[in-house]
DNA sequence: TGTACATCAGTGAACGCGCGTTCACTGATGTAC
DNA sequence: TGTACATCAGTGAACGCGCGTTCACTGATGTAC
């Protein structure tokens, strides 16, 4: 094995389970090398600063996502179809890794700012989609962002109310209804 | 004047608007109380800790809404009605003081965990409304949680864009907008 | 009205603590010849 | 194959800093007589 990927990976771990846990502001850099199995100046070979490993966590997460999303949304078919794809990939990437999920939600308001609104980032794959169907009449004009604001809502905050307890079931479990939910908002009245 | 109340005033609006600026993680205490123009050990006089200066502000913000919202509740009328009565009702409290709505939108994770489900919660609030209109037949069956979910989905998320510049209007401009939007959640199909 | 005392918001200086971070060093592994 | 050297993940001890908090004190205001 070369560049201590085993060592980065096992930190990687431990600070997203941790963050999850209980916060990114309440994990201290000891909190997480410990838990790592390692010592706190490890952590400096492998990042320059706390902040740096937050930071990657944050937006390799967040790019992989839109990567994922943009792949969705670059399949033609009506915006129907393509928003219930979008939803149900969304979903789906909760299922294949709950922990990175959670902490992209829980860090949103920490992380958000810096985040450019190109094509790396989710929320504007999503807007894009919705824009281009209200430019073409598919559904009623609108403020663009308003809508997307809307179907991001339903999904994340589903999501927030099962990390607290709320709700039992996850957002892969409840694929079918969290499409259902957002196609409602898109009906013709 | 008793009670150091102008004081007391001042500090709470620092702390706010600061919280809300720059994340409630990333205020000191000595940041409050400078921008209150008095010294740190001032604040102690009036709270025993930092934590429990957040602590009152989230906790009495809280309340205040689910007290306005319960209000709300209960009046009669169909669920249709009801629910686009408490929509509205969040989007004028938005209008009535945005810090504090943006406070307690940022600052969920950190103090949602302690808070009791009980008619001092206003999710429970509109939970209990949901329930009903499902128990007596007025929407589909299903479990009134999710359907909660997405409808303060809705409103926070757009709360949200309009956080990060998203969008330019307001919770309060866009009242009738948003209502629509949460009617056709439970709309016929 | 004048004096003595009580109350209490606000202060200044200092505290210990845990934080993120640094750096000279170790020791295992790989490479050159 | 054996020796000398380079590389680099990981370590241990220590650092300065800013944090939340404490506490003896000040001085303005109110009250009793």
């Amino acid at each position: 094995m070369r560049g201590g990927t085993a060592t980065e990976t096992r930190i990687k771990e431990a600070a997203l389970r941790l963050f999850v846990e209980r916060g990114v502001d309440a994990v201290s850099v000891r909190d997480i090398t410990t838990a790592a199995e390692i010592r706190p100046s490890t952590l400096y070979v492998h990042w320059p600063s706390r902040d740096a490993l937050v930071a990657e966590l944050f937006t390799s997460g967040f790019a992989a996502y839109a990567a994922s999303l943009a792949a969705v949304a670059a399949e033609p078919g009506s915006f129907r179809d393509r928003l219930a794809a979008l939803v149900r990939r969304v979903c789906a990437l909760y299922g294949e890794d709950p922990l990175l999920f959670q902490f992209l939600l829980l860090s949103q308001h920490q992380n958000l700012r810096g985040i450019p609104a190109d094509d790396s980032n989710p929320i504007e794959i999503l807007q894009r989609v919705v824009a281009a169907a209200m430019a073409e009449g598919e559904i009623g004009q609108g403020d663009p962002a308003l809508l997307t604001a809307a179907i991001v809502g339903i999904v994340v905050q589903i999501a927030t109310f099962r990390h607290y307890g709320r709700i039992a079931p996850d957002l892969a479990q409840l694929s079918d209804q969290v499409v259902a939910l957002c196609l409602k908002l898109v009906a013709v009245a």
